[in-house]
RNA sequence: GGGCGGUUAGCUCAGCUGGGAGAGCAUCUGCCUUACACGCAGAGGGUCGCAGGUUCGAGCCCUGCACCGCCCACCA
């Protein structure tokens, strides 16, 4: 039944084909089952909008790589998939389609945009589980997921009923970030900060009193209708006389306070500075901290609203205030002025401080048994320094704005009379809780998109029902996620799932490394840096592109090679044809004995030691190492030295070296699965007598043949070395005894050419050698082991030098 | 302006609590040896960013500097 195996191992096909298998046999399936333990990871659902990008690629290879291990361990392994409505980003997206269609949102009003962001999201959201499927990740797609599905709905309004009826909700007027494109509140996590050209105004405000002025830099004129006062440093000499004094506001001619205040830099412009809290988040802490009005001047467009000035833009206006304040004599000085301003990060449209009445829950107390969590380590962030910074930015979170002035959402519930009482239900109430009126007006408003990926690891169990599902797969375990989302959406799925449920949603938060693009820029779609997963997979094939990826570490950022790829392309290719050997001549072996040669009781050594570092690595989610590990276990010990070694004998008939070779080879293939699903089940189902998939087979035992045996094998390898000359990787104390018995024997065989500078060599490390050894600090402060391991290496080179000639 | 990370071979990166500078790719040499030429055997290649310090000993610890990246931030 041996089948005519291919020379070269091609991934294409093949993958997809097994895709479909596993999905469809249910493997990967998890149902609530008593006597299994559960292991689960909530799988970050990507924006709707978003194609795939390489980050998510990478999360999902981690993801999966950790959830298959655990699945072949024993574990009942469930990994969540789903996608997220992303209010802000799909309406923006969505918008754009419209206006490209000559029509607008406003114009078709807002049921039928509603209905547009569905039928666009029908469209889109099964594209994004067509990427995973293609990574190769064994999602539960049975349990797909969806942040504004109807089961979702519910969970999210009760969870503001729920901050509600706890009172940490409450609604106040703030200064908050505006889009005037969006029209809507912008948290600052949602912006962007951009240098611009700009120009800086020098403008006298005249004393209310007589003559004098103070000049005031200013780069925008247009909110000076909305000046409440002027303010100077209490410590500035300059201005000392004029504190408490009035001057005349440009324009308006109104009479304003000049106050002190140490939030004034004396540095900068003329060190006396405007106060409009209406329109800049300083002033307006100024002002509130000095009892002062709070008058706008630019309305939600962004377009101009003080008399005179109605409706022009920004720019029109400060023409006209400057040309009034030439006019008069009160224009000092225009200049070029370059500095950082903020904008929306979708649309890059400058944000507009504005004041207005939004939504907001109060983190003063939710936060606090996550922070406990956080402390004690129930919950660890890894790496380690992400730790702290989730910790740390905890600590700081200020009050969270959750209400969003867009269409695209999970509408807030909150149904306001005619009396002005408010009443918040989960579904709509038929009169006012208050006064009974049946005149309801439900909130206009829409929740931030994070207030509801907050309930992620539960809504997806059933949550608020206490269904089957929450009871035994609640909490979780792993979260895998990028490093700017921790505030936006770690920390938040931590403080709700202790308040909610009481129990914190998972142990572990894997922060992956931003994957740079090849020239070490951020890869962004405006950038056109980005890389296309499904371009990778094509090109190298899934396996080599989970490896590929997963050959960085967690503490730095990396630029993206496709060396590491195709690094993976070749194991999969060195597995397939080591395997092809072993499948096409141990053909109907005979059940292992007890491996008695050399080589065998080696590689099943180092095949337990392999994987003891495998389950280590992984359980630290040190992937860089797990690929390390596999890829010289798989290449230096399995094929270039176990294979080579055993290879005539299996030839020739050894049934026994025959049997050891297909063992070896399965557990072999089991330690790769988790990295490489698709190249090990393929081979996998080449084995005889196959009657489980790999996906499902179980882990292996490590047995006898543990690190002890192995390392008592190395003094007999020494041997098997100076037999055969082939050259093994080892490790540790393997290496120790590998240079203290193996290297000496080999000396003799150097070239006489490069004998002379292996003499130098030796002769300069044993003078090192001695110096160390005659320095009685050292004898008496370095450690017993390391002066013991510098008279043995002292020995070492002088047995190596005699060996080779003292000339 | 703060905080964090980085700087090691031509390239992409490892280097664990200080004790003989590593991997993969690329280059060079020799091999189409019947699993694999996407292979095998070998070789060359590094002032570990710069300057100080601690230590018997520093890629690793301390100080300062330079450059790169990310996050945060109210200099109008």
């Amino acid at each position: 039944m041996t089948r005519e195996l291919q020379t070269r191992y091609d991934p294409h096909g093949v993958e997809e084909r097994w895709q479909r298998t596993w999905e469809a046999e249910g493997l990967y399936n998890a149902d609530p089952d008593p006597t299994r333990t559960p292991y689960v990871d909530a799988h970050p659902p990507p924006n709707v909008t978003g194609e795939l990008h390489t980050g998510h690629a990478l999360q999902l290879a981690i993801g999966d790589t950790v959830v298959r291990m655990k699945r072949m361990q024993g574990f009942n392994a469930l990994f969540q998939p789903g996608y997220d409505h992303a209010g802000i980003s799909t309406q923006n997206v969505v918008e754009i389609v419209l206006v490209s269609e000559g029509t607008s949102r406003q114009e078709i009003g807002r049921e039928a945009f509603e209905a547009r962001v569905w039928d666009w999201l029908h469209e889109y959201g099964g594209k994004i589980l067509f990427q995973f499927r293609r990574m190769g990740a064994s999602l539960d797609y049975r349990r797909t997921r969806f942040t504004m599905d109807d089961a979702y709905i519910r969970a999210v309004m009760r969870f503001f009923v729920h901050l509600y009826r706890r009172g940490w909700i409450y609604r106040a007027n703030r200064i908050i970030n505006w889009c005037p494109h969006h029209e809507t509140s912008l948290s600052d996590l949602e912006l962007e900060h951009h240098d611009v050209d700009d120009t800086i105004s020098t403008i006298r405000y005249p004393l209310a009193d007589g003559d004098g002025y103070i000049a005031i830099a200013t780069v925008r004129p247009a909110t000076i209708p909305a000046d409440v006062a002027v303010a100077v440093h209490p410590d500035d000499e300059r201005y000392q006389h004029l504190i408490g004094r009035e001057v005349i506001v440009p324009w308006v001619e109104r009479r304003v306070p000049v106050i002190a205040d140490d939030r004034v830099e004396r540095e900068f412009g003329t060190g006396a500075l405007k106060v409009t809290p209406g329109h800049d988040p300083t002033d307006f802490a100024i002002g509130r901290d000095h009892g002062l009005p709070e008058p706008s001047c630019i309305g939600a467009d962004g377009r101009v609203t003080a008399p005179g000035l109605e409706g022009l833009t920004q720019k029109e206006a400060e023409e006209r205030i400057l040309a009034w304040a030439k006019e008069r004599g009160q224009l000092e000085d225009r200049e070029h002025y370059r500095h950082s301003v903020a904008v929306c990060e979708r649309c890059k449209t400058r944000i507009e401080p504005r004041i207005s009445l939004q939504w907001w829950c109060a983190m003063d107390e939710i936060k606090q048994p996550a922070l406990q969590a956080l402390r004690e380590r129930r919950i660890v962030f890894h790496p380690e320094s992400q730790h702290r910074f989730a910790i740390d930015s905890l600590e700081h979170a200020p009050d969270w704005n959750i209400s969003r002035q867009i269409w695209w959402g999970h509408q807030i519930p909150v149904w306001t009379c005619p009396g002005g009482h408010l009443t918040v239900e989960e579904d709509e109430p038929s009169a006012c809780a208050e006064c009974g009126s049946a005149q309801l007006t439900r909130e206009t408003d829409v929740l931030d998109t994070w207030f509801s990926s907050a309930l992620w690891p539960f809504a997806t169990l059933g949550w608020p029902d206490e269904t089957s599902d929450l009871a035994y797969f609640y909490p979780g375990d792993l979260q895998t996620t990028a490093r700017e989302i921790i505030r936006l959406w770690e920390n938040r799925m931590i403080f709700c799932g202790l308040e909610l449920l009481g129990e914190i949603p998972f142990s572990d938060v894997v922060i992956h490394t931003t994957v740079l693009a090849r020239d070490g820029r951020r890869m962004s779609k405006s950038l056109k840096t980005g890389i296309d997963p499904l371009e990778l997979i094509d090109k190298h094939g899934t396996d080599a592109t989970r490896y590929g990826l997963m050959k960085n570490s967690l503490t730095q950022d990396v630029r993206f090679s496709d060396a590491a790829l195709e690094e993976g392309r070749k194991l999969s290719n060195k597995l397939w044809n080591a395997s092809r050997l072993i499948i096409t001549v141990c053909e109907g072996a005979a059940p292992a004995e007890r491996p008695s040669s050399l080589e065998e009781r080696w590689i099943l050594a180092r095949l337990s030691q392999a994987q003891r570092a495998a389950e280590r690595l992984i359980g630290e989610y040190d992937f860089a190492h797990l690929t390390d590990e596999l890829y010289h276990l798989t290449f230096d010990d399995f094929c270039d030295w176990y294979l080579e070694a055993v290879k005539e004998r299996l030839y020739g008939g050894d049934m026994a070296a025959r049997a050891t070779a297909t063992a070896a080879l399965e557990r072999l293939l089991k330690l790769l699965h988790p990295v490489m699903p698709h190249v090990t089940e393929e081979i996998w189902s080449h084995l005889p007598d196959r009657t489980t998939r790999l996906i499902v087979a179980s882990w292996p035992q490590v047995g006898d043949e543990s690190e002890a045996g192995a390392l008592s094998l190395v003094q007999e390898y020494a041997q098997v070395f100076r037999r055969s000359g082939v050259v093994p990787r080892l490790d540790g104390d393997e290496q120790r005894i590998f240079d203290a018995v193996v290297k000496p024997a080999r000396a003799p065989q150097r070239e006489p050419g490069n004998a002379e500078a292996e003499r130098d060599r030796l002769r300069n490390e044993i003078a090192r050698a001695e110096r160390s050894l005659a320095n009685e600090r050292f004898v008496a402060n370095a450690p017993a082991d390391v002066v013991a391991g510098e008279r043995e290496k002292l020995d070492r080179y002088r047995r190596e030098l005699d060996a080779i000639g003292n000339t």
